[in-house]
DNA sequence: TATTGTTATACTCTATAACTATA
DNA sequence: TATAGTTATAGAGTATAACAATA
């Protein structure tokens, strides 16, 4: 370092930074292995929303993953083509849509998962469970206080 | 939930879902500050790490940061066309290239910094030094261990 | 042959904005 | 007019692979 030099705070100390650069590295290791049942990361995201939660609108979905609906429409495309799951209009109301699972889309889910697991194991195996509930209690606190702030995304 | 439905792990224990997901947030969030001093997330990377640690690389860049040559010499190109960059053939090897910061990159930096204290401060301001420095440490920590195991990039 | 870097190509991810159809 | 959803467009981010120059 240069005596002279700024400090620029400490570049070292922005949570945001180690962040971004983890949570690239454990996504790409997962895509990998995702690649293997020919889904992708963001493909998961949306199966494993609707495995718990079935026949769900398109703006549902993409409020749950903080995407917007132009994102999820795309995506829902994809899953539709691979024969993952389907999209059917309501009854009630002509312009809503639902999006749901085939069973071949709900059978892989599991499969997924087991992925999604040993893609965890690899990263964070090591830590303790205290560590690791610290760690999921200190994300989900974000997601709630960051949801309940943000403005509507679209 | 469906009664009948395979577990399929937990879906919701997965961390690296819950860090991807804040991920995306955080460094969306911190895209539109950089935005304003037209300069992307990725360029901020690799400002941020020529500050410390001048006149490196490209090869050494792509490792600190994790990246792929091929990736690091992309955004040095841009770099180099906004006037806050250089690259400097090495005189001892024919094949070496230099990167280093302009003036005008040099004095950006604190100002970036400065928008990343203010967006790390959004997001996990709420959080007590200890939880703050223990979230740190553990982020630092995967990155040590799987920089020891990963195989070289490319 | 091995290494440093660049370039060509291709995809995913995601947004914004315009558009369609319905309410 | 407002809402649900789709589509068109665009750009960031990144990888892989082929290539050129040098060692």
């Amino acid at each position: 370092m240069r005596p002279d030099m700024p400090t620029a705070s400490d570049l070292s100390s922005h949570l945001g930074y180690w962040l971004r650069y983890v949570s690239n590295h454990v996504s790409h290791a997962f895509a990998l292995k995702l690649g293997s049942c020919d889904v992708t990361v963001a493909e998961w995201a949306i199966l494993r929303e609707l495995y718990g939660d079935d026949h769900r609108a398109p703006s549902h979905v993409a409020h749950k993953l903080g995407l917007t609906r132009g994102a999820i429409s795309k995506l829902a495309d994809r899953l539709i083509a691979k024969g993952l799951a389907t999209r059917t209009a309501s009854a009630s109301d002509g312009r809503a849509q639902t999006l749901a699972l085939t069973a071949g889309g709900r059978r892989l889910v599991p499969k997924l998962a087991a992925l999604a697991d040993r893609n965890d194991a690899e990263f964070f195996g090591h830590l303790g469970p205290k560590q690791r509930s610290a760690v999921e209690r200190i994300l989900k606190e974000i997601v709630r206080i960051r949801g309940l702030k943000s403005t509507p995304i679209d």
